[in-house]
DNA sequence: GCCGATCAGGCAAGGGCTTTCCCGGCGGTG
DNA sequence: CACCGCCGGGAAAGCCCTTGCCTGATCGGC
């Protein structure tokens, strides 16, 4: 691997001034040396190494990014978004994937740290976890402590700045709607009972349904396409008279249309099901899905600007609303 | 931010132990001082420097990445493969995506390269462009020159390790299922043009057909849901006939089946659909599609085991077959 | 009781780059 | 013509960590 020392041989200058020249500092370089310079470059193919560059020059410009998974077609929304911003005011970013285990949210937080990141931005929903929100907190205090900026999408902190997704306010919509249409027997294909998101939109419902939700009509899952496929049948053998299928995520709304029609049940005719988060797919299943937008990239490209800013004022909370999106999947409830 | 000196000084022992104890050595510390530093650096939050560990000790535990969009499932699933093999062997991933953009392909290989990674892994279609070609492989070459590691998935090159779908192959089944069906008037809606991964299903695709497709029934539009329905849409004015829709892709198919639904066309009694790639929509959009299936990824892990195998026979190319799924997108042509 | 072997710990040399500081040479001014 | 200031270039200090090598101490063996 070439060096700055062989590239500044090469041309016969001395390291400075090859640094100079190929990171064009405020000093000036005469002509003829700069071209010898750029043109040892060309020919020993010399990339600066990075490690040695943010070393000697402690420029933090990359961002990490830590998420569930970011393929999940959520995540890739809202890291779309976080991508933007970042893309424009010229920022690197790292992501990494937890996989929803809060032990590796942790260690990458660390990792983050370790690589002198500018920013770290922490999306996707919380944990029910004192243990673990303490232990995550103090390492986010840490990292703030020593200039670093802390940004969080979905989730409730004390410490740093949130942009959250109106995940009640949008629940007690679709509740609200639920109702008006006569659905009384609603059940509901939640995601796991551990994660804040999940309690959120299962506190917006019952207050939007205005009705009782008794435990037995509410099955945890995996917030995936089979946990909800598996959620249903279980929800559609257990409660009998059900009108209505509220998924917690669209992933696994698109399970339940899964298991209902292989039951032969049509929808919205007979049961109608409700999705959350409004994913590409929602409008493209049959019938297409009923839902909850979220501004997903927005949250995304939010979090990422106030990460970047540098206003003095810490520990801002910004909520982004959430708006139904009617399509076909929902109907009155039959008589 | 507190550095190893720090630590050292609070523990009141040389910056040599404190890295001892820290990463443990082969060299023995006495207990006492162990627990000192221990002590000290979980008081000073102490994370180690990347770049300072990373030049002192050339170890390159790292592997790149290069994707086209990670948040596309055709790469979201590569990418799984890659990473569950990576994180088999201990190494972490950085993830680049370059936006289908080749320019942006050559600065990831080039960030890749100052970041010293042990190796890259280039994923997605290559570009039916000599110039980029050339320069794409100048780089990868000069990198390879200097004991960095390179492998490819889905693309021709000449020079590392190289996996791929059998593109040819599957889209050679594909015509052959629709001849025999009976379909002889077949419209294709087709990813980009620039694209190996185009042509390569497009002249299978041809093969199995056995017959003309004459460059009118062809439609050039984006690998995405929307490009296929407006290249169907196209097509279906077009070509009067038409008894099937090729879509070079499962989010082209899903786009196709959209446009046929807003026209009230019976899919697949009036005309058929048929997707690539076997994405996870593929089975829950009606009518289910019958699509390709490629081992996208197996296709990863074999792509990250070759870059990481030691092996000295370089330039090994690998092709992992694809499969006819058949679902209910597909009937035999109406008469 | 002495010597050599063994062991724990520290010193210091890098690793590749940036940047401050300094120096020599030039042009311009009095 | 002498002096000053400016400008382009280089020497070298540092950024933070790892590790080979050396030292001082301890211990066992004779």
């Amino acid at each position: 691997m070439a060096t700055l020392a062989d590239v500044a041989r090469r041309a016969g200058v001395s390291p400075a001034t090859a640094s100079r020249v190929i990171n064009g500092s405020s000093k000036p370089v005469a002509e003829a040396l700069r071209e010898r310079v750029l043109k040892a470059v060309a020919e020993l193919r010399y990339v600066p190494n990075a490690h040695a560059q943010l070393l000697a020059r402690p420029q933090r410009s990359v961002v990490g990014v830590i998420v569930h998974d970011v393929s999940d077609p959520y995540f890739a929304e809202v890291t779309r978004g976080l991508q933007r911003v970042a893309t424009e005011r010229g920022r690197l970013v790292i992501i990494c994937n937890s996989y929803r285990d809060p032990d590796r949210e942790l260690e990458y937080v660390d990792l983050l740290r370790a690589q002198q990141v500018a920013a770290i931005v922490l999306a996707g929903s919380g944990y029910h976890d004192d243990g673990v929100n303490a232990l995550l907190d103090e390492r986010l205090t840490a990292y703030a402590a020593t200039g670093g900026r802390v940004s969080v999408i979905g989730r409730h902190r004390h410490q740093g700045d949130a942009v959250l997704p109106a995940n009640a306010d949008g629940a007690r919509l679709l509740g609200a709607e639920l109702r008006r249409l006569g659905h009384r027997t609603v059940g509901v294909v939640s995601g796991p009972a551990t994660l804040t998101t999940t309690s959120d939109r299962l506190a917006g419902l019952r207050e939007g349904l205005a009705g009782p939700l008794p435990p037995q009509r509410i099955r945890y899952a995996d917030f995936t396409r089979d946990g909800g496929a598996q959620a249903t049948a279980e929800l559609l053998d257990a409660v009998p008279g059900l009108t209505a299928v509220v998924a917690l995520n669209d992933a696994m709304a698109v399970g339940a249309l899964g298991v209902l029609r292989e039951r032969g049940t049509r929808v919205p005719v007979e049961v109608s099901v409700v999705g959350f988060d409004d994913m590409p797919i929602a409008a493209d299943v049959t019938p297409a899905l009923t839902t909850v937008r979220l501004p997903l990239a927005a949250l995304g490209a939010r979090a990422m600007t106030l990460a970047l800013d540098p206003a003095e004022d810490r520990d801002r909370v910004e909520t982004l609303p959430a708006e139904l999106v009617h399509r076909d999947s929902l109907g009155p409830a039959p008589a």
